[in-house]
DNA sequence: CTTGACACCCGAAACGTTTTGGAGTATACT
DNA sequence: AGTATACTCCAAAACGTTTCGGGTGTCAAG
């Protein structure tokens, strides 16, 4: 049913070989076949069947993204807006997505294992990696191409982008020290993440630099859902000693935060001052805003991409350890103003 | 490098055909043969090639995605928990996914195009319908499977999941009158897309059925971000003669409408009610919570995905035009009650 | 001693493309 | 005239799999 080139073949007279090599602009093949065999193609509506250029070319211009997922009410803005930085940029270069779901585990890695063994994929896009990341660790192993948006602990030389997330903590602990806040919380994620094991060193380092006393009543865990924020937030309001201010791992969690405290009856910025790290759409638009690290998630999805696809290509990679400064968002959730109206709209 | 079926068939004696058959369980081959050439490819470390089995198989099972983007700081939760709903369907039918970003318009056209005349994919999924859905129109016409989350209004027929928007709006609606509000304003979205038309529709006639003016004043139209819903909601309380109750086409419009009623220093549930469409996570933890219509996005894409995969099997669909019934869920951003603990923690 | 039936196996073609390694025919140069 | 030198073109192999249409050998029934 699907024209082929044999089609074309047959209906210009030519060989299967001057027609493919005319449709790729070989040189040796005069200009006037060309343009002859062109407008066959075009006449018989003629289009490459993917596949069969795949198995001959042996690579399938595809790369692989695996979304770690947790459950069914699976949301997190992150990856909207990291898949959309990694989508428009695959597509510029000629690259297809292939994307799965999958709860970190056991699962996860036979994802990857299936994608590197079937050929299915080109190469990998890493995220949320871990301390000892099992995928970074397998594909290292394997030698099978891949870039990750983050480090680990690993002994691995592999190519990234970071963001400093120790850099970022280190600018909220030290902005709610300068407004005088001296009972930090900090709400953590899954330590062996490694973005929230270096936000909490951050956190560590820049109140001990500070002089001030760390408490370890006031570091508590969530999963870097909303739900947990608040939940892990309503625990530290229960405490004996309250905090004055709470720093989370995520903006999603500083937001259930902020919820908790409002429940309660108190003010975010005035009573109790909350702070994010990520800077997703929502803080700007939460109520009071949300102080928060930005982090061009975007821009990394992209970045992480380029290298990826310059990779494949063989092309030199400037940098193949890039580590982005974050930048601090000061709004009003530590301002200490409540009813400020945000100057961007 | 790879190991092949001819590696196999070398190592073993056998032919590829035999060595085929066998790893495919052929009842052809005998039983000690199998288990041979079974435990020689296990040896050698076969995997399939996917690539060849689709060339020859003339199938992909890949199922293509694409995500209509809107500029760079995309975010929506619809489309995480949606994408998770298909990917999890999808990976456990053997099906993979295929996902590109898009912003509507000629590229995302081209993209479709793409895909159906490459043979990159088996089936299409289609979310965020238009009235006049060209994507559908095009599919339709050159009669490649997909299944759609979301009606239109062109006269064609084909499979699809959709909630009852129009229902939904009628609860909102009618919530708000009975709790005396009569100046109800309404945050649409781009009309051409089916869904704000629909809801729109169940706002207009619930007003009249109730006998409740409507001020075409109190109509405004965002593009479905915070920051929209923001701006409207602005632009509503400068009107002479302001709304008492916003419903918006979606929840992360309404979100942006509680920012802006509380910069302005005003109390939402109490001075002024708000709802949304959709009853993503942020609704449930916003402050104060959002009353909302609840959709299952998760299900719906699992539905859709398990409707597109029967399709291409050529199993019978028991129903092709699935309409799923909206649940009303009120809490206290329209109940009048500002502290409230929400009950579910 | 045939004849079937059955169990087991395989060569070759096919999927649709790209690439290899020439072959044939002009044209240009000695 | 002979010989390079382009310039066009193509047959066949290759990518790795599945499948079609047999083939062979054994055994029981006739």
């Amino acid at each position: 049913m699907p024209v082929t080139l044999k089609d074309i073949a047959r209906e210009t007279g030519y060989s299967v070989t001057t027609v493919s090599r005319a449709l790729n602009d070989y040189d040796d093949v005069s200009p006037a076949t060309k343009a002859l065999i062109r407008r066959a193609a075009e006449r018989l509506g003629y289009h490459p069947n993917v596949t069969a250029q795949r198995l001959q070319r042996q690579r399938t211009d595809t790369l692989g993204f695996v979304i770690p997922t947790f459950g069914p009410r699976f949301s997190d803005p992150f990856f909207s807006e990291f898949l959309a930085g990694l989508g428009n940029e695959a597509s510029t270069h000629g690259y297809d997505l292939l994307v799965s779901t999958r709860a970190p585990g056991a699962e996860e890695m036979e994802a990857y294992r299936r994608l590197v063994r079937g050929k299915q994929v080109d190469g990998l896009i890493i995220v949320r990696t871990r301390r000892y990341d099992e995928r970074i660790a397998y594909l290292h192993e394997v030698g099978f191409p891949f870039v990750a948006f983050g480090r680990t602990a690993l002994d691995i030389d592999y190519p990234f982008v970071d963001e400093d997330s120790h850099a970022g903590l280190t600018m909220l602990a030290q902005h709610l020290i300068d407004l005088g806040h001296r009972r930090i919380a900090y709400i953590t994620a899954d330590p062996d993440l490694m973005f929230a094991h270096l936000r909490m060193q951050g956190y560590r380092e820049t109140l001990a630099r500070n002089g001030v006393a760390l408490d370890e009543a006031l570091i508590v865990q969530g999963d870097l859902t909303q739900r947990s924020g608040r939940q892990a937030t309503h625990h530290l309001l229960d405490l004996p000693h309250p905090p004055t201010a709470i720093i989370a791992a995520n903006d999603l969690m500083a937001l259930g935060a902020m919820a908790a405290i409002q429940e309660r009856g108190l003010r975010v910025g005035t009573d109790i001052a909350v702070a994010g790290f990520d800077d997703i759409p929502l803080a700007e638009h939460s109520h009071p805003p949300l102080t928060t690290v930005r982090q061009p998630i975007y821009q990394i999805g992209k970045m992480v991409c380029e290298m990826l696809i310059r990779l494949l290509r063989g092309e030199p990679l400037e940098q193949t350890h890039v580590i982005l400064q974050p930048t601090l968002v000061v709004r009003a959730s530590t301002f200490g103003v409540q009813h400020t109206v945000n100057s961007e709209q």
